[in-house]
DNA sequence: CACACACTTGAACAGTGTTCAATAAAACAG
DNA sequence: CTGTTTTATTGAACACTGTTCAAGTGTGTG
């Protein structure tokens, strides 16, 4: 409905004066990538939106969904299409891994996109999200489900644990509460260490590694 | 009002006057305790304590360092020395296995547990911690300096990841804002699962898995 | 014109962490 | 038993936070 007055009043000529959910999504956003989660505040918000606070509240239930939305349109470029030109990579954990890198950069694409997405996620673990992903490949590689759901988790905290320390750690050098340390450059081998770590124990296809 | 107080602190059974540094961080474990941490702010601190919010910020440079205290009290119990009772225990991950087991239960034993230390760890990974102990373990194992850095990280935040959503699961259980699910009760498989997929990935002493 | 609906305001509620001048209490010195 | 210094606490304020809601505005329809 208020898409349509937007449409309307564009159409015209009028001022576009009206609010709308995409429009408080993408300045949501643009305070994200900008200046960090710490500055998305509801007020903060509506002042960028040259709008009262209580009008967000029209439009979006509370700022949990907004969180919810913000993540899913963090996660989105990690969501294309499996890239059916990726070559048959030696290591049977291709996918995985590169769903891991893929997650990973999208988060890093966003200040704070980890955190964003961790909070998110934290409360409605279930909703559609190329973390979920996860667990489907492990099932396709002949994981039990209950397995496939245990493994795909873990992965998804090692990600989401690394990427948010990353970007802390980015936040408090930037506020000049830390000194960048040399090993700072090496965050995404140190990444792909652990990955793979995990992906090593990872049963291969026909009988595995580990049993329960 | 001074009469009030001093009732007040005598029905508490607190000395009569003075505070402590030790008293308040005693009187915020039981908060978090008995309520969690959205029930842990500085006000409700100070009035458990029969004193004026200001009066804690003598005693405590502010909030986070409260949490890095508190997370080292909640840490303290999975510190102990290592139980040269253990049994050589077939596979050669035991160690790091017990250590991890060992911080998850200390972890379980306070609410939102894993969250503080979390918090607490965000800010300063390098404060001594029976997290740091990984890596110790891991280069006691031949693991090359860098690399037992990255597997420990790696490992922690598996842990505390896990851990922080066991525990805000329960959190959103007990508001009624989530009925439980009958996989709930399978967490410390789920743990242990998680964990041995991660430890199975580790090289062995002589020679390994992941190569870099 | 009047009714109804969509949307926004402005103000308030009930908190949050943190600072700081003034003040009280205890400790020490003469 | 004074006087001074040090230690500890108060009370009030600052600058915020998310969220609610009666009242009001503007628009479209009968």
């Amino acid at each position: 409905m208020a898409q349509l007055i937007f449409f309307e009043r564009l159409r015209k000529g009028l001022p576009t004066l009206a609010l709308t959910r995409t429009q408080i999504v993408d300045t949501a956003m643009g305070i994200l990538r900008d200046y960090g989660l710490a500055d998305l505040s509801m007020r903060r918000l509506a002042r960028d939106l040259g709008v009262q606070p209580g009008a967000l509240y029209w439009h979006v239930k509370n700022k949990q969904e907004l969180f919810t939305v913000l993540a899913g349109l963090i996660l989105a470029p990690a969501d294309s299409a499996p890239t059916d030109s990726a070559p048959t990579d030696s290591a049977p954990t291709a996918d995985l891994r590169l769903l891991s890198l893929r997650i990973r950069s999208a988060l890093l694409e966003v200040r704070d996109g980890a955190e964003v997405v961790g909070l998110a996620h934290a409360l409605t673990p279930d909703t559609p999200s190329p973390l979920l992903h996860f667990t489907t490949l492990l099932a396709e590689r002949g994981l039990p489900p209950t397995h496939a759901v245990w493994a795909g988790r873990a992965l998804v905290h090692y990600i989401l644990g690394f990427t948010t320390q990353e970007q802390t750690r980015a936040g408090l050098i930037r506020a000049g509460l830390l000194t960048e340390d040399e090993t700072d450059c090496y965050a995404d081998q140190a990444f792909c260490y652990g990955l793979d770590l995990f992906l090593a124990g990872l049963p291969s296809p026909d009988g595995g590694s580990v049993e329960y």
